[in-house]
DNA sequence: CAGTCGACGTA
DNA sequence: CGTACGTCGACTGG
């Protein structure tokens, strides 16, 4: 057969070419509207229209590598160890490549413990036997020793990646003088800076090759090492040791085992809807058309929706699952958890518990069907109750259900929703089918709850955790170290604290409730009657569009600030009203909205009292952009506290009944603390080190008056303008606020800036750097990702300057906090004391203190929160103890 | 019935 | 024209 009739297989190795596109393309002319850079994915793509339009391969796949650690770096741990951090453009660029590669139903093969280039070498070695002619993509000059007469090489200029030099055997013999399959063994003598491998000193690529002619290798180079003279002798013989293990490490392998075959990778089909998807987000216009064209020309569009999942798609193949149990089940983990490999898990689990395990190796799949007590299921608890790493997706509400069942569990090393989350905060997938169709671009078939019979299956829990090894590996390639660092210092052992929190629930004095129920309900409906009674008729007071009717037309009142449906009724409106035109009804009305509001939401607290007697409320440690906590079902982050009536509902959270008291402690005026910390004012750190009011401190220095002389109308202006500080308040928004004249608030801001220029400066440098990085960052290194900063809309642009300038003091704030509950939990569960954490409220914990414990919780509780961070200011932190949560305020 | 809006509770 | 949330009722579109 001619070359001209075998089939072509391409096959590039997919890190190598997007990094050299990388520094091939200007970082600042590929940027989506998301913010994210997309130069890389650009050049690659373009490189790869290039190559199919050229090439015409019949079969075509991209490797990958999985991690940044292989055989390799366990051999020899400084392996490729003179590379860098990834450049923080290049993150996230390579899971879009993917991305865009699937839509174009291209295959990508990993594999774990391997790097790319063996599986390159696996394919071409396979490929070359099967009759292929074989294209190797890849900027790596080990792959040199892959080409022969089948094989060719294709290797990136130092321009870039739009001309690829063809390395075949002629090539490789015309440039170095010795056949390809000896290039390693001159790489191993002259060292390769790129990998970290020290070569021989004095020996550069003449003497190699000299050597290489008359000796063949490496291994009968340094076995007539005493024939070598001279200086260049006496080295070889002092570092032979590296040139051998250099020759041990370059050395691909030919027979990794892959999920695939060069057959399968036979190129197919795909859907145009798929790749407008994904080019339309990169922005891709000009590859989208050439793309198209191409895959017209050549009939590869099927005219339909996504691409299903499976063999036939060239994705990944899924491994068969396994049901295991008894004994099998022992060795399976033995030999899977073996040399600390992590292990993928999804807990399978419904309203009667826990029902089963999936558990997954990057090639290998188990179930673990679950019944209780069974004594052959010890390996597998045993295991559980271990730290050996586990990937999971959500463990929350996994170790939930673990824990209710009794099964012990540790080890959560990775949660891909958490990584994810911490990656991009704005939202993300939510479920694992988002998250496989996000990461990995394939569409899990979905089972139609409504259906009696399923058309489709519904996925296995082995599948679902083979799925998450696979969704860690893009990820963990996409963590930075500040992230990696948050994600495995903070979020994944918050997951246990949060999940024994949920557990435990909060006390609640149901007598207290249903007494405040009939109070309010009794005043909204008098308020309610009364207000009536003023317009003359009946109206619905909660309707907004009513009200209005009311207000604007019957009563004729001046109209108030507008909204998308007409005119607002909020309070701060009705409020001007009254000043403006008094009217009896607009009290009333105001009135009626407070006894409502708190009667439905003592009412949502008593339908969310479970039969314990406690609500459980449920955390979202993902609910936030900045690093916050949010609660839900119900949310117990905003039980009123500013007025008399709303602290009634705080006194019905109480202690259980085997407690003896309440304990809340708050960190004192955090979010100022941070600011001070991060902009080094030196004003604003003498003020909290003074120790005295930072209010009536900072208002003595604005107002150029003794801190005794600062009244309280001065007080209060100075504090709004501190707390506006941190959310990018403007001289109009703090006039309002204060209902003080728009030139009076800015000179209030010019003198706030006179005396505390370095805060100033530092909220500037902010949204300036976070310009130019495109994220912010807290103290604790937690990233958030912001693309608006540079948008020519200049209502997105300011939105975005102010939450920019708030990220790092909101997030660094809930950063500290996060790391103090570790440490409490931590202590409480070392000393054995029976005490709980119950709530957390942002800056502020509750706990119910167990009989006698006083003394040693608050201790630890005041000592950890008070050295969560090392600031340049204290930490303050205020301790209050009482029989329910509003009598444990301060 | 699901999704959106206005309003309002918290830090 | 002040950041970050969750929840409610009313309303809208189907």
């Amino acid at each position: 057969m001619s070359d001209s009739e075998k089939p072509t297989l391409l096959i590039i190795d997919g890190h190598s070419l997007a990094f050299r596109a990388f520094y091939a393309l200007p970082i600042d002319s590929f940027v989506n509207r998301e913010g994210q850079h997309t130069n890389a994915i650009h050049g690659f793509i373009a490189m790869l229209i290039n190559l199919l339009s050229n090439e015409k391969p019949t079969h075509l796949a991209v490797a990958f590598d999985i991690s940044r650690y292989s055989f390799r770096t366990r051999e020899y741990p400084e392996y490729k160890g003179t590379r860098g951090e990834t450049p923080p453009e290049f993150v996230g660029q390579i899971p879009l490549l993917e991305e865009a590669l699937h839509a174009m139903n291209i295959a990508t093969v990993t594999k774990e413990d391997y790097e790319a280039d063996d599986i390159l070498a696996t394919l071409a070695t396979q490929g070359a036997q099967q009759g292929y002619r074989v294209l190797v993509v890849s900027g790596d000059r080990d792959t040199i020793q892959l080409v022969n007469d089948d094989v060719t090489l294709l290797y990136p200029n130092v321009r870039g990646v739009s001309e690829l030099k063809v390395y075949d055997r002629a090539a490789v013999l015309e440039r170095y003088g010795i056949e390809p399959h000896q290039y390693p063994e001159i790489a191993a003598l002259v060292g390769e800076s790129s990998d970290n491998l020290v070569g021989i000193d004095k020996v550069g690529e003449k003497t190699a090759v000299k050597w290489i002619q008359q000796y063949g290798t490496v291994d009968e180079i340094v076995a007539h090492a005493d024939e070598i003279k001279g200086v260049v002798g006496e080295k070889l013989r002092e570092q032979k040791e590296n040139a051998l293990r250099n020759r041990r490490l370059n050395r691909l392998v030919t027979d990794v085992e892959l999920a695939v075959g060069p057959a399968d990778l036979e190129r197919r089909q795909f859907s145009e809807q798929a790749l407008r998807d994904i080019f339309g987000r990169l922005q891709f216009k000009t590859l989208l058309d050439r793309v198209l064209k191409i895959a017209e020309a050549e009939g590869r569009l099927d005219g339909t929706g996504v691409t299903e999942l499976g063999t036939e798609t060239g994705a990944l193949v899924t491994p068969p699952v396994r049901t295991m149990i008894d004994e099998e089940l022992g060795s399976w983990l033995a030999k899977a958890a073996g040399s600390g490999r992590p292990i993928g898990v999804q807990v399978e689990y419904g309203p009667a518990g826990v029902s089963g395990f999936g558990l997954a190796t990057n090639d290998d799949s188990a179930y673990v069907p679950w019944a209780p007590g069974r004594p052959d299921y010890r390996a597998l608890e045993e295991w559980l109750a271990s730290d050996a790493p586990k990937f999971l997706f959500h463990a929350k509400p996994q170790l939930k259900a673990l824990t209710r069942a009794g099964i012990a569990f540790d080890g959560l090393a990775f949660d891909t929703r958490l990584a994810a989350w911490l990656l991009k905060p704005g939202g993300g997938p939510q479920n694992l089918a988002e998250q496989i169709y996000d990461v990995l671009g394939e569409t899990l078939p979905e089972s139609d709850p409504n259906q009696l019979v399923p058309e489709t299956e519904a996925i296995n829990p082995a599948t679902e955790a083979w799925y998450i090894l696979r969704i860690a590996g893009d990820l963990v390639l996409a963590l930075d170290d500040g992230t990696r660092r948050v994600l495995e210092t903070l979020e994944l052992p918050l997951v246990a604290v949060l999940t024994r929190m949920e557990l435990t629930g909060i006390t609640m004095n149901q007598e207290v409730l249903a007494r405040l129920r009939d109070e309010l309900t009794t005043k909204a409906n008098d308020y309610a009657a009364r207000a009536y009674a003023e317009i003359g008729h009946e109206v619905n007071l909660g309707s907004p569009k009513q009200l209005q009717q009311v207000l604007f037309d019957e009563l004729q009142m001046p109209k108030t600030r507008s909204t998308k449906t007409g005119f607002s009724t909020d309070a701060a409106s009705l409020a001007d009203l009254q000043e403006q035109n008094p009217h009896p009804f607009l009290g009333l009305l105001l009135q009626h909205r407070d006894a409502t509001k708190l009667k439905q939401m003592v009412e949502t607290l008593e339908r969310a009292v479970e039969p314990d007697g406690r609500i459980h409320t449920t955390y979202d440690p993902t609910g936030t952009t900045t690093g916050r906590i949010s609660s839900n079902d119900p949310n117990l982050q905003n039980i009123p506290v500013r007025t008399e009536e709303g602290r009634e509902i705080r006194s019905a959270f109480a202690p259980g009944e085997e407690f003896s008291t309440m304990l809340t402690a708050d960190y004192s005026q955090i979010e100022m603390r941070i600011m001070a910390h991060l902009s080094q004012d030196a004003g604003l750190i003498e003020a909290f080190n003074a120790g005295e009011d930072l209010h009536r401190f900072v208002g003595a220095r604005i107002f150029k008056v003794e801190p005794e002389e600062v009244t309280s109308a001065m007080r209060t202006k100075v504090k709004a303008m501190s707390y506006g500080l941190a959310y990018g308040l403007s001289a109009f928004g703090l006039s309002k606020q204060l209902r003080i004249e728009t030139a009076e608030a800015r000179q209030l801001m010019t003198d706030y800036f006179e005396r505390f220029g370095a805060v100033r400066d530092y909220l500037r440098n902010v949204v300036e750097q976070a310009r130019v990085d495109g994220y912010t960052e807290t103290i604790f290194g937690r990233r958030r990702p912001f693309a608006d900063l540079t948008s020519t809309n200049r209502v997105l642009r300011d939105n975005a300057e102010r939450a920019a300038l708030n990220a790092p003091i909101q997030g660094s704030a809930a950063d500290i906090l996060k790391a103090a509950m570790l440490h409490i939990d931590g202590d409480i569960r070392a000393q054995g004391l029976g005490s709980r954490m119950l709530l957390q409220v942002h800056d502020e914990l509750v706990f119910e203190v167990a009989e006698g414990e006083w003394d040693a919780l608050s201790a630890i509780v005041t000592h950890r929160m008070s050295t969560a961070a090392d600031l340049r200011v204290p930490l303050e932190v205020q301790i209050g103890k009482g029989q329910n949560w509003d009598a444990a305020a301060h």
